[in-house]
RNA sequence: GUGGCUAUGGUGUAAAGGUUGCACAAGAGACUGUGGCUCUCUUUGUACGGGUUCGAAUCCCGUUAGCCACCCCA
């Protein structure tokens, strides 16, 4: 078949055995969210487009060129929103939650979009959760939030992820370093890659993150940030490994932990599975200290981080553990010949209504093929009406585990049943 | 955005320019009222649009989509 239209690159339909999977995971985090206190919060998809060039930068690839940009029926321009940090800022100064409370825990999930080319773990339009504390600068904030990532891996089975930390100071040291980085790479600037000669004038932090061969060997020799905080960054990054280690989380420090949106302030954070190619990255987030400042609120300190659906889905497939989903049907109504189908179409409602779930075939197949789904439904209980039943006000009711079965007087189905499936 | 690889029933795979085959799945039946196992039968396909050729799944071009790497990020 060749059907007329298709979904979009990089969009995806998910489907029920799909969906199954997601409704577990999506349960799954939210249930540790508010367990931690987080509440949730939902804004739109899409946003006007300085909101996220104002909070993500201007020279970041993102607001570059992977943003979904759209100009409405009045001239404004609008975007499909890449990321969830930004709009949880804006919500929380446009409804003054902070006049209501000093501090907010939020989390949210749903579709995120960016342009970009296409690949296993990097959609068009792709699936985040997110957890932001708002209103509080202390290391607990930040290790707890760590910890929020790292048992959300964890109680879904990924439980062999690496944590990446790194810190990328503060405007207290972050011009200083981004000096000896440009002092360091002054003389090497002509043998530099394109982008790190970009870097060089715009972002020099983000040259450190280069892959280029050439430039990663002159990029060595510039010391690691965390060995240039100055002693307040110091002392902050030191308190969240001692937290991190009280909690026995694992990590691992990262020198030279760049994070591609400019927000970041302080810690920054990453779980990577590593058996996933190039899209390894499952969870990362940060601290954002002047985010709501930019976006003209008070000076509120914040931290947060977001994970990636998809990818995580890809990961515990990868891992190939078994997830418990259940799709099991309680009870499938087979009837026989037209007579008995209102009937049984009847009692179908009765047993729903009862709150199991049930179902029937519509159509008036055989016998054998009433079977033969029931069983590929795995259905725990089939009743059968046929004309014998019907004359007889009776069904007869079948395990389909054991194959025992039993008739039962009509009036007395649902109750029966009832009294096999709910306990 | 750059480069490379790929596209055959619903799914997974064969066919090295000459009859699109197999497995699984799905449907019907093998007992005139009973599923899973077994057996039989049936349905369904060369992604789309051009070109080369007597003849194209196969070669060429374009489109669309997927994958991989770069880039970036969740």
């Amino acid at each position: 078949m060749n059907p007329k239209f298709q979904s979009l690159r990089g969009t995806n339909d998910i489907l029920p055995d799909e969906s199954r999977i997601w409704s577990y995971l999506e349960d799954k985090i939210s249930d540790i969210f508010r367990r931690f206190g987080y509440q949730e919060i939902r804004t739109p998809i899409f946003e006007r487009t300085e909101l996220f060039v104002r909070s993500i930068g201007q020279a970041t690839d993102i607001v570059n060129k992977e943003m979904y940009t759209f100009t409405d029926r009045k001239e404004r321009s609008l975007t499909l929103r890449p990321e969830g940090t930004a709009p949880v800022v804006r919500a929380y100064l446009q409804n003054q939650l902070y006049t209501k409370d000093e501090v907010w825990k939020l989390y949210y999930k749903g579709p995120f979009f960016r342009y970009e080319r296409p690949q296993a773990g990097r959609e068009r339009q792709f699936h985040q959760f997110g957890a932001e504390v708002l209103g509080v600068m202390n290391p607990a904030v930040d290790a707890e939030i760590i910890y929020l990532g790292y048992l959300i891996l964890k109680s879904i089975g990924l439980d062999n992820c690496e944590l990446l930390l790194g810190s990328v100071g503060c405007p207290v040291c972050r011009p200083g370093y981004e000096k000896v980085i440009v002092a360091e790479m002054k003389e090497h600037y002509s043998e530099l890659c394109d982008d790190c000669k970009r870097r060089y004038k715009d972002n020099p932090l983000r040259m450190l993150d280069c892959k280029n061969d050439t430039c990663k060997k002159y990029l060595k020799k510039v010391p690691a940030f965390t060995e240039n905080l100055c002693e307040y960054c110091k002392n902050y990054l030191a308190k969240i490994e001692e937290l991190l280690k009280l909690l026995e989380v694992p990590f691992e420090i990262t020198p030279n932990l760049v994070r591609g949106l400019d927000y970041y302030t302080h810690t920054t954070f990453e779980f990577i599975y590593p058996h996933l190619g190039a899209q390894a990255t499952l969870i990362g987030g940060g601290r954002y200290n002047h985010l709501i400042e930019e976006l003209g609120g008070e000076d509120v300190p914040a931290c947060g981080f977001a994970g990636g659906m998809e990818r995580i889905i890809a990961a515990l497939k990868n891992e190939k553990k078994q997830l418990p989903i259940s799709d099991e049907l309680d009870v499938f109504v087979v009837h026989i010949g037209t007579e008995c189908f209102k009937s049984a179409f009847q009692l179908l409602q009765k047993i729903r209504s009862g709150g199991m779930s049930a179902d029937m075939d519509y159509r008036e197949s055989s016998l054998k093929s009433q079977f033969r789904r029931a069983d590929r439904f795995k259905t725990r209980y089939v009743i059968i009406i046929g004309e014998d039943e019907l004359k007889n006000r009776t069904a007869k009711l079948k395990n389909m585990k054991t194959g025992d079965e039993e008739s039962i007087k009509s009036d007395n189905i649902v109750s029966e049943l009832k009294k096999r499936l709910i306990k």
